[in-house]
DNA sequence: TATAATCCGACAATTCCTATCGGAAATATC
DNA sequence: GATATTTCCGATAGGAATTGTCGGATTATA
């Protein structure tokens, strides 16, 4: 509804390919960028801050790479998704009193809970679907569309 | 979660300052604009998506102006939304395969289900949410508002 | 020491959102 | 009918956010 950026899908996909790989040692940024046909100087950043919401672990110097921190059932797209925000992400544009009449404020605070309500059921469907969830679809989806090549 | 433009907060105001007058005739954008802080020029552009989008009645010509075009307990916000979306909106960035690798799609797919149950959960909460609630919380906000200022 | 990788900051390119503008079409009023 | 008012419509400017690139510093391996 809202507008989903790349960023996410980047991070979901990202995370997703060290899933199918758990526990394998680290895999290099630019292997992923690769099989997941991202631009591997963006997903770094995107990497780095799925670090810093600690998704991911990640491993310096030659051999290095990222790590999930947790078995990819317990990543749900919440933790993800939250990685990226920096969890800050205030609906209220800059709530500081700057430049905003009384009104606009009293405005914002007639729609707070409603917003609120919207990004609880937001988070409450991004917590229900992990790593583990998107692989077994993943799967799915490849048993149905192999035959297909097959006839 | 995923932010809210503005334009949805002047739609949801301007609505909102229509049902407070439901029954009154025709208002003016410009007499919208000037109560609501709205840029006006800009607030014309909602209003018109909004009349697209079936939720209000405009009159055009001398005396003109917007009407509600159904009582405010029978408009939700998600009608709002989606009719300043055009209702277009797909998450999958131009399906047409545009540049679009076989990958990004076969991508696409295996978040979509989870993207539509986003959307699903932001539709109800926004459904169960009507001007005429908006309206009682501005009068339950005003009267515990007021009496701080006689003390 | 050489190589490979993450880390970090800066910044360029692009897209999207917000806002403004001019004038055309429609309507009420005098 | 003339005039004033108001919506309608398209174009477009300005700015902010997103997306993407780059150079080099740091860290670790071999």
């Amino acid at each position: 509804m809202f507008k989903i950026p790349l960023k996410v899908r980047y991070a979901i996909f990202a995370t997703l390919d060290l899933a199918l790989r758990y526990g394998e040692g680290p895999i290099q940024a630019k292997v992923i960028a690769r099989r997941q046909s991202i631009p591997a100087r963006f997903l770094e950043q995107v990497l780095h801050a799925l670090k810093q919401g600690g998704v991911v672990e990640s491993l310096r110097g030659s051999q290095g790479g990222y790590v999930l921190r947790r078995p990819p059932a317990q990543v749900s797209l919440v933790s993800i998704v939250e990685a990226l925000n920096g969890s800050a992400e205030s609906n209220v544009p800059d709530a500081g009193m700057n430049g905003h009449s009384l009104r606009t404020i009293q405005q914002e605070s007639l729609l707070s809970t409603t917003w609120e309500r919207v990004r609880q059921a937001e988070r409450e469907v991004l917590q229900s679907v992990t790593l583990e969830t998107l692989i077994e679809q993943h799967r799915q989806i490849e048993q149905t569309r192999a035959p297909m090549y097959h006839i």
